[in-house]
DNA sequence: TTTCCGTTGCAACCGAGTTGCAGATTATCG
DNA sequence: CGATAATCTGCAACTCGGTTGCAACGGAAA
């Protein structure tokens, strides 16, 4: 990723872009799918967690990320494409593996709308899909779940 | 709930009626939507959390209740009304209100397919819909989250 | 340079969930 | 019925992701 684009990205969404905060998002940038606060751990190397955490908490609050419940037990997150947000029609759908544990973005499959019961104020919408994902199914065995 | 219809619901479901899980199922019987192991703590009174915890882990693999990801951080559950492991379509989407952290099952409101990508094998599926509850919007202070 | 305020790292904390184990309960068999 | 085995339960301790208090840091403004 570009340096002045991750900026760039920061400053429009009201974010100062801090150096930390920086190799986050750089961090971030490197998952195709979802990721949790213990993988940019690992990735950052040098910011401690609750720094992410709080970057994160920081993202989520400006519409940078969204948060994606997998029922893991770990809170995933993954990056939002529109800067502001997202009504349901523009989120997609994600599917979490019981195997390999990892959760997929599936950013073709929009979610669906449902005529909710009158007098239910909407903010959020998730839709999650659990089973077994393409690479766990050929290689039979499977990794281990890392939860 | 009928002693002797407990009986056989858990019998028919494979499972050992003990005083225990007796008291746990007539516990949960008492919840229109959906419950935490500490509500049942709450309700059942005198049972241990961790017989709870295995209690409910073993009536959700006997497909007697089942597991709704809230994002909450506290795993809830509801009762299945049917006997076998349901099809998409036999479930119901949730609620989530952000102010009184109640978790909303919306029997009428059944969960919309989904075209998932090649590959991929589904077992089960979340729809869970995040905002704030008719109760709440009315007496607009809300009571305050009970996570 | 000095001051100020947001940011960061560290360490301690929290709470839901989970597990090991010993004692209690229930089922099985002679 | 009594002995034995299998299962279940309560207790206490533990795990682990997330969260917070606080002091030190850093960069912008005065």
């Amino acid at each position: 990723m570009n340096e002045k684009y991750g900026e760039e990205l920061l400053l429009r969404h009201d974010i100062r872009p801090t150096a930390v905060r920086m190799l986050v998002l750089q961090a971030m940038e490197r998952f195709d799918d979802t990721f949790s606060l213990a993988d940019l751990e690992v990735a950052t190397e040098t910011v401690d967690k609750s720094s992410i955490f709080r970057t994160l908490t920081l993202f989520a609050a400006h519409h940078l990320l969204h948060i994606v419940e997998d029922g893991s037990g770990t809170t995933k997150y993954c990056l939002c494409r529109n800067d502001h947000d997202c009504t349901p029609d523009e989120l997609h759908c994600h599917f979490h593996c019981e195997r390999c544990g990892r959760t997929y973005c599936l950013e073709q499959t929009h979610i669906p709308a449902i005529a909710c019961p009158a007098g239910f104020e909407v903010h959020q919408i998730n839709y999650l899909v659990k089973g077994i994902c393409p690479d766990c199914r050929t290689k039979s065995g499977g990794t281990e779940p890392s939860r």
